[in-house]
DNA sequence: CTCCAATATTTACGTATGTAAAAAAGGGAG
DNA sequence: CTCCCTTTTTTACATACGTAAATATTGGAG
């Protein structure tokens, strides 16, 4: 039943009898090698347990078909969310994945960068961890090989590929159904070392402003350093509606994490978010969380396109690895959000 | 500012002066090497930018110092906590860790397995696919590595190392809690396709045997094929609410994620579960899902140690590559689950 | 049967590093 | 200053495969 077990190419080479260049090839594309001969591979390769050596293949391949990722967190459905679109735009490219996670430390993502430069990856695919991320790392990995930012954006960054969200048009969009549907938004917003967490700020408070609103952002201070976005949001709504204040209002969060930490504090206090229900309390949140259907209230959201970010990014990182880039400027593409009416606001 | 980019041992060697072998021992431990010639070599690195290749290292070591993980899916909170506690335990021991998806799909997780066994990595632990995962595979695996199954234990593979959740106890437990407490609950299963949902099924017509209870289990036959688990828990319990019937019982989800669907279908009939509430509806899951604390209402469930489980499948598959391995019976660890006591019931 | 072109094999070298054994160097004690 | 032990260097080979060039084989056309 069990298979004999060979190690190399060259045992393989005598058992099959052809020769281990023509193997070589044979693993590298059948069409390289004659028809006929493919077969009689094939049936060797039946009567054989054999697997080509990971490390000696890539060893001195011009090219390894190896994509790195790098991710900030794995307890974000956003973010497993992108990977997973990433990795299925990457195995139809024919690519390698390997992923790495930060895990919110900059010296884990710096180790993940040098793993990528020592394995020759094609290129690297990184969401980086707001400001905390070494932007030396950064650097040294764009001049060494092909590599996209993904999500979120660095201001120290600006030479580097980008695939994200608009969030001036995302964030603008939600803040404009909110103020034409009912009483204009306050932002929910985070401690500032978030890039995106900025924009979506910068961009509630310029679309306020551009309707006539007065812009009011609150949770922009630290509440406790390694707490989860959802506590972050149900500590300054729970303190806020302790206080009897934001009771009847519309509260745009920063992102939807956030938001269902908001809408735990309402429900805390007896509060029930919703266009349609009394009491004037709204609640909407930013990325379309996988979950916010399931929310009670379900969550009224802006849909980040995971999906066209994570296929982009892997597409104009195989366009760098091909050299079908007019050097200069740095390609930015930005996404738009859509719209998700739920109950919440 | 840029340093000069040093590309192999040998051109190392060279510029700063030491033989390439007492490199090739520094890299690999510095202690092997006198203080004195360390100090030298580091200094020398400091000019110059140099990582040895990941691959020529890897390649004929004895021990590749790397572990492979693979889990079924990405977008569920629950693997990505397990996978944490993983990765932080295997960093802590120094191994690399090299993470693949399986993407609920056999074929995928069978390549994953075939790219662990081309890496010679020194062990593979895997969290299976149900009873979709193509068990010679496995057998496979184990057959060529050190090798630990987590999570769900697939009855084909007695043999196997396994860590995961004693699910009698755990479902027992709050089974018992539900009985103790209220209305004997009723079971909101799965499609049978899930070791650990067909134990806790078995363990929860045990548990209500033993208190003299009549099981009743709702929601085993499929409903459609690729709906995620809240989209299955709402849609049975939407159809039984719509009947009227089980709006003032107990219901033990199979998971919380199931749990999650079944509030929000209460919440559609305007029902709230919870044991203070009135109308005796009341809803609890299974695993601690890391969003369980900020449902409406809060899921009251019992928590698997995911911590634990991570932690203990890298430390065994420490204990077999070290070869410290009584041979014969497979080594079984289950860890108790723990009840959480929120709202829902 | 012969010749030509396509394909395969042979040969030889390259990839970046691990590793073992022998030879050389260095440093401290006497 | 010499001897001995430790550490380093030298030398040589190994890992598993990619790749290029020269040579041999094969199959089919004529």
């Amino acid at each position: 039943m069990t298979k004999p077990r060979i190690n190399t190419m060259e045992e393989l080479s005598v058992a099959i009898g052809v020769s281990r260049p023509t193997l070589s090839r044979f693993f590298q594309d059948p069409s390289l090698v004659k028809e006929k001969t493919v077969k009689r591979i094939e049936a060797g390769l039946e009567q054989v347990e054999y697997i080509p050596n990971f490390f000696a293949t890539r060893l001195n391949r011009k090219s390894t078909g190896i994509i790195g990722v790098i991710i900030p967190y794995l307890n974000d459905l956003f973010f497993t969310k992108l990977l997973e679109s990433v990795e299925v735009a990457a195995m139809e490219a024919g690519l390698t994945v390997i992923t790495q996670c930060s895990h919110s430390d900059p010296a884990i993502e710096a180790r993940a960068a040098e793993t990528f430069m020592s394995m020759n990856v094609d290129g690297a695919l990184v969401a980086p961890l707001g400001d905390h991320s070494d932007q030396a790392v950064h650097q040294r990995l764009k001049s060494r090989l092909p590599f996209v930012l993904m999500d979120s954006r660095p201001t120290t960054m600006p030479d580097v590929d980008f695939v994200g969200t608009n969030h001036p048009q995302s964030t603008g969009l939600i803040t404009e159904y909110l103020c034409r549907v009912g009483e204009p938004p306050a932002f929910l917003a985070m401690p500032r070392v978030n890039f995106n967490a900025l924009e979506r700020e910068a961009a509630y408070i310029s679309q306020m402003e551009k309707m006539g609103f007065e812009p009011e952002v609150l949770g922009a201070e630290q509440i406790n350093e390694g707490a989860h976005f959802e506590d972050h949001g149900e500590a300054i709504m729970d303190a806020e509606f302790a206080r009897g204040k934001f009771t009847d209002r519309s509260i745009l969060c920063v992102n939807d994490r956030v938001a269902i930490g908001a809408i735990r504090a309402a429900a805390r206090h007896g509060l029930t978010p919703g266009r349609a229900a009394k009491g004037g309390l709204r609640i909407a949140g930013h990325d379309d969380y996988p979950l916010c259907p399931y929310l009670n209230p379900s969550l009224t959201t802006v849909a980040q396109n995971t999906d066209a970010i994570g296929k982009k990014a892997v597409s104009r990182i195989l366009e760098i690895i091909r050299g079908d880039v007019n050097n200069g400027a740095p390609q930015i593409t930005l996404f738009d959000g859509s719209l998700k009416l739920r109950e919440s606001a």
